[in-house]
DNA sequence: GCATTAAAGCCGC
DNA sequence: GCGGCTTTAATGC
Protein backbone atom coordinates (compact mmCIF):
# COMPACT_ATOMS: atom_id res chain seq x y z
CA UNK A 1 0.00 0.00 0.00
CA UNK A 2 1.45 3.14 -1.15
CA UNK A 3 1.47 6.26 1.38
CA UNK A 4 -1.68 8.05 1.59
CA UNK A 5 -2.13 11.43 0.36
CA UNK A 6 -2.58 14.98 2.93
CA UNK A 7 -5.23 15.63 -0.05
CA UNK A 8 -7.41 12.81 1.15
CA UNK A 9 -8.44 14.59 4.44
CA UNK A 10 -8.02 18.35 3.36
CA UNK A 11 -11.60 18.62 2.39
CA UNK A 12 -13.19 16.45 5.21
CA UNK A 13 -14.67 18.79 7.93
CA UNK A 14 -12.38 17.79 11.39
CA UNK A 15 -9.08 18.31 9.58
CA UNK A 16 -9.81 21.15 6.92
CA UNK A 17 -8.34 24.31 8.71
CA UNK A 18 -5.23 22.13 9.32
CA UNK A 19 -1.99 22.57 7.33
CA UNK A 20 -0.65 20.26 5.59
CA UNK A 21 2.41 19.02 7.85
CA UNK A 22 0.00 18.63 10.63
CA UNK A 23 -2.17 16.26 8.18
CA UNK A 24 0.75 14.22 7.48
CA UNK A 25 1.16 13.28 10.84
CA UNK A 26 -2.69 12.41 10.93
CA UNK A 27 -1.65 9.89 8.26
CA UNK A 28 1.41 8.92 9.13
CA UNK A 29 -0.78 7.46 12.94
CA UNK A 30 -3.59 5.91 11.05
CA UNK A 31 -3.64 2.52 9.40
CA UNK A 32 -6.40 1.94 6.62
CA UNK A 33 -8.74 -0.74 5.53
CA UNK A 34 -11.54 -1.47 2.73
CA UNK A 35 -13.95 -3.13 4.08
CA UNK A 36 -17.13 -5.64 1.56
CA UNK A 37 -20.34 -4.20 1.87
CA UNK A 38 -21.99 -6.21 5.25
CA UNK A 39 -18.99 -6.24 7.22
CA UNK A 40 -19.42 -4.94 10.91
CA UNK A 41 -16.46 -2.41 11.86
CA UNK A 42 -16.63 -2.66 15.56
CA UNK A 43 -20.02 -4.26 17.57
CA UNK A 44 -21.87 -2.74 20.22
CA UNK A 45 -20.14 -3.24 23.59
CA UNK A 46 -16.86 -3.88 22.19
CA UNK A 47 -13.97 -2.31 24.17
CA UNK A 48 -13.65 0.90 22.28
CA UNK A 49 -10.23 0.93 20.83
CA UNK A 50 -9.90 2.95 17.81
CA UNK A 51 -11.93 5.86 16.03
CA UNK A 52 -12.52 6.00 12.43
CA UNK A 53 -12.76 8.40 9.36
CA UNK A 54 -15.02 6.98 6.61
CA UNK A 55 -13.55 7.63 3.25
CA UNK A 56 -15.61 6.20 1.31
CA UNK A 57 -18.92 4.23 1.59
CA UNK A 58 -21.00 4.17 3.95
CA UNK A 59 -21.59 3.02 7.40
CA UNK A 60 -24.69 2.04 8.96
CA UNK A 61 -25.46 2.16 12.97
CA UNK A 62 -27.23 -0.33 14.06
CA UNK A 63 -28.48 -2.04 17.60
CA UNK A 64 -29.62 -5.81 18.12
CA UNK A 65 -32.18 -6.53 21.04
CA UNK A 66 -31.92 -9.85 22.82
CA UNK A 67 -34.44 -11.29 20.85
CA UNK A 68 -32.38 -10.61 17.76
CA UNK A 69 -34.25 -7.81 16.28
CA UNK A 70 -32.16 -5.67 14.47
CA UNK A 71 -32.98 -1.54 14.44
CA UNK A 72 -31.03 0.94 12.25
CA UNK A 73 -30.30 3.90 13.91
CA UNK A 74 -29.00 5.85 11.46
CA UNK A 75 -26.29 6.02 8.45
CA UNK A 76 -22.68 7.65 8.19
CA UNK A 77 -21.81 9.45 4.83
CA UNK A 78 -18.30 9.63 3.97
CA UNK A 79 -16.17 12.09 5.46
CA UNK A 80 -17.27 11.81 8.44
CA UNK A 81 -15.68 10.40 11.64
CA UNK A 82 -17.86 7.11 14.03
CA UNK A 83 -16.50 5.25 16.59
CA UNK A 84 -15.90 8.33 18.59
CA UNK A 85 -16.94 6.75 21.67
CA UNK A 86 -14.49 9.11 23.74
CA UNK A 87 -15.97 12.15 22.73
CA UNK A 88 -18.80 10.09 24.41
CA UNK A 89 -17.52 9.45 27.53
CA UNK A 90 -17.71 5.94 26.62
CA UNK A 91 -15.44 3.31 26.96
CA UNK A 92 -17.25 0.77 24.67
CA UNK A 93 -19.27 1.45 21.79
CA UNK A 94 -22.52 1.89 22.18
CA UNK A 95 -24.02 0.52 19.23
CA UNK A 96 -22.79 -1.94 15.88
CA UNK A 97 -21.29 -0.20 12.78
CA UNK A 98 -21.49 -2.29 9.72
CA UNK A 99 -20.47 -1.28 5.90
CA UNK A 100 -23.84 -0.42 3.88
CA UNK A 101 -21.33 -0.38 0.47
CA UNK A 102 -18.11 -1.30 0.05
CA UNK A 103 -15.79 1.26 2.20
CA UNK A 104 -12.62 2.61 2.71
CA UNK A 105 -11.59 3.27 6.23
CA UNK A 106 -8.86 5.25 8.34
CA UNK A 107 -8.56 4.19 12.33
CA UNK A 108 -6.42 5.63 14.95
CA UNK A 109 -5.79 3.85 18.65
CA UNK A 110 -8.39 5.86 20.93
CA UNK A 111 -5.61 6.89 23.17
CA UNK A 112 -4.71 9.39 20.72
CA UNK A 113 -8.65 10.81 20.85
CA UNK A 114 -7.52 13.56 23.56
CA UNK A 115 -4.39 14.67 21.34
CA UNK A 116 -6.03 15.24 18.36
CA UNK A 117 -8.77 17.37 20.39
CA UNK A 118 -6.13 19.34 22.02
CA UNK A 119 -3.98 19.51 19.63
CA UNK A 120 -5.72 20.27 16.20
CA UNK A 121 -7.24 23.24 15.80
CA UNK A 122 -11.41 22.66 14.81
CA UNK A 123 -11.08 18.93 15.14
CA UNK A 124 -13.10 18.89 18.06
CA UNK A 125 -15.67 22.08 17.04
CA UNK A 126 -16.58 19.98 13.83
CA UNK A 127 -16.74 16.52 15.92
CA UNK A 128 -18.98 17.80 17.98
CA UNK A 129 -21.25 19.74 14.87
CA UNK A 130 -21.50 15.91 13.13
CA UNK A 131 -22.79 14.58 16.84
CA UNK A 132 -25.18 17.27 17.55
CA UNK A 133 -26.60 17.03 13.90
CA UNK A 134 -26.55 13.00 14.51
CA UNK A 135 -28.44 13.51 17.66
CA UNK A 136 -30.80 16.00 15.93
CA UNK A 137 -31.85 13.46 13.65
CA UNK A 138 -32.35 10.21 16.06
CA UNK A 139 -34.39 13.29 18.07
CA UNK A 140 -36.71 13.78 14.68
CA UNK A 141 -37.22 10.01 13.93
CA UNK A 142 -38.18 9.23 17.75
CA UNK A 143 -40.86 11.82 17.48
CA UNK A 144 -42.11 10.68 14.16
CA UNK A 145 -41.95 6.95 15.77
CA UNK A 146 -44.48 7.41 17.91
CA UNK A 147 -46.76 9.75 16.42
CA UNK A 148 -46.53 9.34 12.61
CA UNK A 149 -48.27 5.82 10.50
CA UNK A 150 -46.12 3.48 9.01
CA UNK A 151 -46.41 5.11 5.61
CA UNK A 152 -45.27 8.26 6.88
CA UNK A 153 -42.67 6.75 8.64
CA UNK A 154 -41.33 5.35 5.19
CA UNK A 155 -42.00 8.11 3.21
CA UNK A 156 -39.88 10.27 6.08
CA UNK A 157 -37.04 7.69 5.76
CA UNK A 158 -37.12 7.77 1.95
CA UNK A 159 -36.66 11.35 2.00
CA UNK A 160 -34.18 11.55 4.72
CA UNK A 161 -31.52 8.64 2.55
CA UNK A 162 -31.92 10.60 -0.79
CA UNK A 163 -31.16 14.33 1.29
CA UNK A 164 -28.02 12.67 2.51
CA UNK A 165 -27.10 9.55 -0.14
CA UNK A 166 -28.89 10.44 -2.77
CA UNK A 167 -27.65 10.13 -5.96
CA UNK A 168 -28.79 12.34 -9.48
CA UNK A 169 -30.19 9.63 -12.29
CA UNK A 170 -32.31 10.34 -15.07
CA UNK A 171 -35.42 9.77 -13.71
CA UNK A 172 -34.50 11.37 -10.04
CA UNK A 173 -32.15 10.64 -7.22
CA UNK A 174 -31.22 7.29 -6.09
CA UNK A 175 -30.02 5.56 -2.98
CA UNK A 176 -26.36 5.15 -3.22
CA UNK A 177 -25.97 2.06 -1.40
CA UNK A 178 -27.77 -1.11 -1.71
CA UNK A 179 -31.38 -0.73 0.40
CA UNK A 180 -33.66 -4.03 0.95
CA UNK A 181 -37.08 -3.67 2.03
CA UNK A 182 -35.82 -5.01 5.32
CA UNK A 183 -33.22 -2.43 5.75
CA UNK A 184 -36.47 -0.10 5.30
CA UNK A 185 -38.31 -1.81 8.00
CA UNK A 186 -35.72 -1.86 10.56
CA UNK A 187 -35.18 1.94 10.12
CA UNK A 188 -38.88 2.62 10.71
CA UNK A 189 -40.43 -0.02 13.29
CA UNK A 190 -42.56 -2.25 10.77
CA UNK A 191 -42.21 -5.34 8.91
CA UNK A 192 -40.80 -5.77 5.22
CA UNK A 193 -43.68 -6.91 3.82
CA UNK A 194 -45.30 -3.76 4.44
CA UNK A 195 -42.98 -1.81 3.17
CA UNK A 196 -42.84 -3.78 -0.07
CA UNK A 197 -46.43 -2.98 0.07
CA UNK A 198 -45.56 0.89 -0.26
CA UNK A 199 -43.00 0.52 -2.55
CA UNK A 200 -45.20 -1.18 -5.02
CA UNK A 201 -48.02 1.22 -4.63
CA UNK A 202 -45.76 4.43 -4.81
CA UNK A 203 -44.37 2.50 -7.86
CA UNK A 204 -47.60 2.78 -9.57
CA UNK A 205 -48.13 6.25 -8.67
CA UNK A 206 -45.01 7.28 -10.16
CA UNK A 207 -43.34 8.58 -7.00
CA UNK A 208 -40.75 6.17 -6.63
CA UNK A 209 -39.00 3.12 -9.24
CA UNK A 210 -36.98 0.21 -7.63
CA UNK A 211 -35.31 -3.05 -8.25
CA UNK A 212 -33.52 -5.16 -6.20
CA UNK A 213 -31.55 -3.63 -3.86
CA UNK A 214 -32.15 -0.24 -5.63
CA UNK A 215 -34.22 2.54 -4.60
CA UNK A 216 -35.26 5.80 -7.05
CA UNK A 217 -37.15 8.19 -5.45
CA UNK A 218 -38.72 10.10 -8.89
CA UNK A 219 -41.15 12.15 -7.64
CA UNK A 220 -39.91 13.87 -4.16
CA UNK A 221 -42.41 16.68 -3.92
CA UNK A 222 -45.16 13.69 -4.20
CA UNK A 223 -43.24 11.82 -1.25
CA UNK A 224 -43.20 15.14 1.00
CA UNK A 225 -47.04 15.52 0.90
CA UNK A 226 -47.25 11.48 1.69
CA UNK A 227 -45.30 12.17 4.54
CA UNK A 228 -46.94 14.64 6.01
CA UNK A 229 -50.11 13.11 5.35
CA UNK A 230 -51.28 15.07 2.85
CA UNK A 231 -51.76 12.50 -0.12
CA UNK A 232 -54.72 10.06 -0.56
CA UNK A 233 -53.08 7.35 1.13
CA UNK A 234 -51.13 4.77 -1.22
CA UNK A 235 -53.58 1.77 0.53
C1' DG B 1 -54.05 0.21 10.09
C1' DC B 2 -50.96 -2.99 10.54
C1' DA B 3 -48.51 -7.65 11.86
C1' DT B 4 -48.28 -12.35 11.00
C1' DT B 5 -48.21 -16.37 8.28
C1' DA B 6 -47.79 -18.72 4.20
C1' DA B 7 -46.67 -19.41 -0.41
C1' DA B 8 -44.65 -18.58 -4.50
C1' DG B 9 -41.97 -15.79 -7.99
C1' DC B 10 -37.74 -13.56 -9.36
C1' DC B 11 -32.99 -12.16 -9.74
C1' DG B 12 -28.04 -12.41 -9.41
C1' DC B 13 -24.10 -14.96 -8.16
C1' DG C 1 -29.61 -23.97 -9.32
C1' DC C 2 -29.74 -22.05 -4.94
C1' DG C 3 -30.25 -18.60 -1.56
C1' DG C 4 -31.46 -14.08 -0.81
C1' DC C 5 -34.78 -10.81 -1.98
C1' DT C 6 -39.50 -9.55 -3.21
C1' DT C 7 -44.45 -9.85 -3.90
C1' DT C 8 -49.04 -11.15 -2.90
C1' DA C 9 -52.89 -12.90 -0.39
C1' DA C 10 -55.32 -14.52 3.58
C1' DT C 11 -56.32 -13.83 8.33
C1' DG C 12 -56.74 -11.67 12.78
C1' DC C 13 -56.04 -8.22 16.37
Amino acid sequence: MSRLDESLLTPMPPFSRLEKRQIREILDLASVRRFDEGVAVFEEGAPAERFYMLLDGYIRVMRITPTGEQVIALHIPSGQLFGIAQALGRTTYPATSVTASEAIVLGWPMRLWDQFVSQYDGFASETYKTVGQRIGEMNTRIVEMATQQVEQRVANSLLRLINQTGRKVENGIEIDFPVTRQDLSEMTATTLHTVSRLLSAWEKQGVVASRRKRITVTDAHRLVLICRGEAPPSR
